[in-house]
DNA sequence: TAAGTTTACGCAAACGGTTGCGCCCTTGAA
DNA sequence: TTCAAGGGCGCAACCGTTTGCGTAAACTTA
């Protein structure tokens, strides 16, 4: 690797690199272009009008210097800096436990790395509306392109912050925001309650959580297409992981002895309940129905195997990208809003009489 | 939001800017002292001295201007920039499914956010021993304080490029340089294998990976030990995936059907054994005893419950992060092994008969 | 051949911070 | 009263790029 370098300058703060990478200049003095050439040559390489020796000139010693561009000089100067935040508020525990943040955090991270962008992640403590100062200084450091916000949670906090930004984002979720991709979560509700009721079910408990009302919304319609008063079933709140399905599924039972069926509101709480129920000694879905949602990889090979409604987890966050992606670049994308589908396993079975 | 800002200049790359923000400069003026006052105040916040009425006129003018910190200007300046960058080898499928990946992100996550760092995830393609541009243009485009790397796979490729870059690393895994963190890999390998023949086991098989060389090393030292040949030891190599893991038992299955039991080389193998042999027909432990490896959070739902070896995974991020963070500072951190331990569950059982 | 038009490149001013060094003023001791 | 010491602050260079604009040379056209 070539060290050479003509300027050493002022090292006090940089004394640590021991090796000094070349700069532009060296390149350009190498070459006998100017700087402005060197640059344009080697950044803008297409549009600017060079000769070819010129161009074969500056890129032949750039490759024999082994120069690579200064990340934070060229974001100074152009206001690029290619990077993105992927923000997961920390809410119940950390993000990197919930398989629904990480298939969206898959999905940005494969878009990035196609697209010459770099993804950093951010995973906030918002306490009592206040959010963590690092958090505030990465946001305001003009240091991203633009901002991904996992919106499943209350992020009031961060929008109210971000919208003083002027920073492009886009939300993942239901957020009063331009820029957004979100499931369609009524119908999600919809798909898992119609599911129910045409096996039979009437007497179905929901294992429900506290931010995502538009699932329950549609719960509640298909419950009253079917002359079911919304009211009388019994729901528990959970709070997504495992365990508070298995407290849940517990406490619906003792609510509504005579339950056969439950919606759970995600697959994680779905499973919680099902080992609870079966701990209990009741079969499933012999004795009551199970119905999850987000269709993780697990699910298909739990036992039994998870009806589930799949809402294409694994594509939010490519998608996500590549709407911040346009906007970075000036466009201006519709949003989208996925439609999800049922996928009927083996927790859920008609009635039995 | 105070938009106060006397100089407009050059808005041609940040004419998307609408909000023009302060700059030190703004600040400077508004409390009637140098940039350079300003910036040491607002920087080097204790070490330098000032007149408490001027850092207080400085701190106010920044309060009231909503003063942000340009971090391009601030890592041009200083070498600094507070964003490390964890990577995550993409081999065999993205880390993002990997539960012991995530674990090690979330520790780094954690210890980045408490300290003032920015964590960004890179998870290169290397194929034939080529690093993907964009990755290369990360690591060298001066932007990064420092690289934790999960050296679990064949990292070869990108040692052979860091070694050139002079950039703080830390390798969580095995590998020939100083600051590493890894954990005793032999001594798992002897935990698991030490627990299946106190059981009485003799009939063991193994599904092992390619890349732990030294927890296979560990297998084999205790079973010479106890008189075993290692290589009569039937020994499948899986992929770290549920899949492979079932795909393994069935041939250990049929490689030798009088086996007892079976150590895996992970969790996630040991699951898709366990859930293999059960629909083969086959009673874990009453029948055959499966060890993982790893102690995932679900290993302990799991049913049964995995007899597996701890590793202490959840540490390790936060502690390479200690150690980046210790190098950075430019102190020199003795590399840490952590000693694994056995945590025996339900799917071991001593040998009946 | 003079005047206008391109082409190919260079000059120098930004971008917004950090920091070495030097100057002035106050203070305390001789 | 004088001088050395040091506290408090400002000057200006510098970090490594990008980019608006200017200009000389080459090329048209009349």
């Amino acid at each position: 690797m070539a060290i050479s370098c003509d300027r050493v300058g002022q090292l006090s703060a940089h004394f640590k690199r021991i090796f000094v990478l070349p700069t532009i200049r060296d390149v350009a003095k190498r070459a006998n272009v100017s700087v402005s050439t060197a640059s344009r040559i080697l950044s803008n390489s297409t549009k600017e009008k060079f000769t070819d020796k010129t161009r074969a000139r500056v890129l032949q010693a750039s490759v024999e210097l082994g120069y690579r561009p200064n990340f934070a000089a060229r974001a100074l100067a152009s206001g690029e800096t290619r990077i993105i935040a992927a923000i997961f508020p920390r809410i119940y525990d950390t993000p990197f436990t919930a398989l629904a943040s990480l298939q969206i955090m898959s999905g940005i991270e494969s878009y990035c790395s196609d697209n010459g962008y770099h993804m950093l992640i951010s995973s906030p403590k918002i306490t009592d509306g206040i959010l963590d100062p690092n958090f505030i200084s990465l946001l305001s450091g003009g240091y991203l392109d633009g901002a991904i916000i996992d919106g499943h949670f209350n992020i009031a906090p961060i929008m109210e912050f971000i919208e003083h930004l002027n920073l492009n984002t886009v939300i993942i979720g239901h957020h009063p925001h331009t820029n957004y991709l979100r499931s369609d979560n009524r119908e999600g509700g919809r798909l898992m309650m119609t599911h129910l009721l045409e096996c039979g079910h009437r007497n179905i408990g929901i294992i429900s959580v506290p931010d995502i009302v538009e699932r329950l919304r549609g719960v509640q319609l298909v419950a009253e297409q079917y002359d079911i008063k919304f009211e009388t079933l019994p729901n528990v709140v959970g709070n997504f992981s495992e365990e508070s399905g298995a407290i849940a599924a517990e406490k619906l039972i003792d609510l509504c002895p005579e339950l056969t069926a439950i919606v759970a509101f995600n697959d994680r709480m779905a499973m919680g309940a099902i080992n609870q129920l079966q701990s209990m000694g009741y079969s499933v879905p012999e004795q009551i129905s199970v119905v999850g949602y987000d269709d993780l990889p697990r699910s298909r090979d739990f036992s039994p195997p998870l009806t589930t409604v799949n809402h294409r987890l694994n594509e939010w966050g490519g998608l996500a990208m590549m709407m911040l992606h346009e906007l970075i670049r000036g466009e201006d994308p519709d949003p989208i809003t996925l439609k999800p589908e049922l996928i009927i396993r083996g927790s859920t079975a008609p009635l039995s009489i």
